[in-house]
DNA sequence: CGTCAGATTGATATTCATCAAGATCGGTGG
DNA sequence: CCACCGATCTTGATGAATATCAATCTGACG
């Protein structure tokens, strides 16, 4: 099992990256979440890494490729509520909630690690530092979902999509996946919709829109960030609540 | 300081009955609740509990009144990203987010309880399930603010201010406040705009809309649920997402 | 009685969702 | 190689939803 052995050592990287970003990590704490049992499975766009109403026992890591909660409302609309990149626990959360309260489904072909509860109550017992990581994980979940409800409620469509996309690039590049804050984001304009909770055409001319300030450029699945810092500008983008500085937690 | 002392009384108890509603609490448990040292302040209307860009060393139990997570924008318009009730701490994530990336204010009149960050640590580390509470805490309000992106970004007006009274209703229930689906909720229309992302005008008229429905009754301050379970189905409301299931987290 | 904050109302302009129709593009099978 | 197909993107037209502006009304209070 070569693969999954790869496949093991790509996880902890990732999630070795995302927590670095934010603290410190020893290397008996390294060693602990190298220690860790996972299995491994592939997704294609559309499909559940983890159902509503479900009770996991196992956290979902992803590992490549985009996921996003998912609300689905009784008109049949639906709303994304979250983004997850590589490196993101996407339900880090049901450790505690027990019962999941919205899907998490693959916005693009994605790949993922599961990984037991109960090893990660081991080595959260082992070292509790790491525990006071995996709070921080969801925690600042929580603040980019703050930002979130800002940039629907208050938010023109322009900056709303600016704003999304100033985050992407920042937490991307933070786990070393958006260099000169160029990217790619397969998603389809219909998905973007369900983010930002626009309609689709809305969504596709605020993006010619976009195009137009020739702040950033977006060809197929490529988006290039041309003035990152102008477009923050433009889009009232301020990085505090992605917690992207490494302090002692 | 007699006064102190039943402040004492009240935060511990709302805290507890918080937890208790989600899981169980050992007398050792509250005992350590018990024993936390905390200060306490009195806020007006608009006054800041805890303030933007501040590194908090305490953080603030709410014990009377009603408080919001309050998000500015450069345009000078805001959202509320959340809203507090009594037994809920406010600013628990700058536990280990240490930089706050918004101000939690008063929207009403209300009291509140500040417990040194130390103080929490210790009885966390006397007790780790007092520990996981605390993040369930955090992640009780994630899963809150799930709720609200959905909110703001798919219902309509007429819906989003049925599920916001739901919620409300529910979460106070759970904490003693709302006896019979009837509860005190002195909040102005123009800051409930800044809560569900509307202008005034559309706040006042749907207001009208949900009076006109009969299922609710607000005169003054007062929010009186005449049929809870028509309103919730009315506004899609599923409370999953509040955890008030007691269950071993 | 005057004042003020908040609630309500009507009129108007803007934004946005929706509907419907092409255009584009990549892949597939003949 | 080409015709075709489905998915996605793009565009224009239309009406509904919503923000904004400007009064007016109401009730609490000095």
């Amino acid at each position: 099992m070569n693969e999954t052995r790869d496949d093991h050592v790509i996880a902890v990287e990732a999630l070795l990256r995302y927590l670095q970003c934010r603290d410190r990590v020893s290397t008996a704490e390294r060693e602990l979440v190298a220690s860790l049992t996972m299995r491994f499975k592939t997704f294609r766009r559309g499909e559940d890494l983890v159902s509503e109403n479900s009770r996991p026992n196992e956290s979902c890591l992803v590992l490549s490729g985009f996921t996003g909660r998912e609300v689905l409302l009784k008109d049949g609309s639906r709303q994304i509520t979250a983004i997850h990149i590589p490196g993101d626990f996407v339900d880090l959360h049901a450790l505690l909630l027990k019962l999941m309260d919205h899907s998490v489904v693959a916005l693009t072909e994605a790949h993922a690690a599961y990984v037991p509860h109960a090893e990660l109550v081991r080595i959260s017992e082992a070292a509790p530092h790491l525990s006071r990581l995996f709070w921080l994980s969801t925690v600042v979940d929580g603040a980019i979902q703050r930002a979130w409800i800002a940039c629907i409620g208050r938010r023109k469509p322009l900056h709303h999509l600016g704003h999304l996309i100033c985050e992407l690039s920042m937490r991307l590049n933070a786990v070393g996946l958006a260099p000169r804050h160029s990217f790619d984001f397969p998603i389809t304009q219909s998905q973007l919709a369900d983010v930002l909770g626009m309609s689709l055409v809305q969504v596709n001319r605020t993006l010619q829109a976009l195009r137009r300030t020739g702040l950033i450029d977006w060809k197929g699945s490529t988006i290039t960030i041309h003035d990152f810092d102008a477009l923050a500008e433009l889009s009232d983008f301020d990085p505090t609540y992605l917690n992207l500085m490494n302090e002692p937690r």
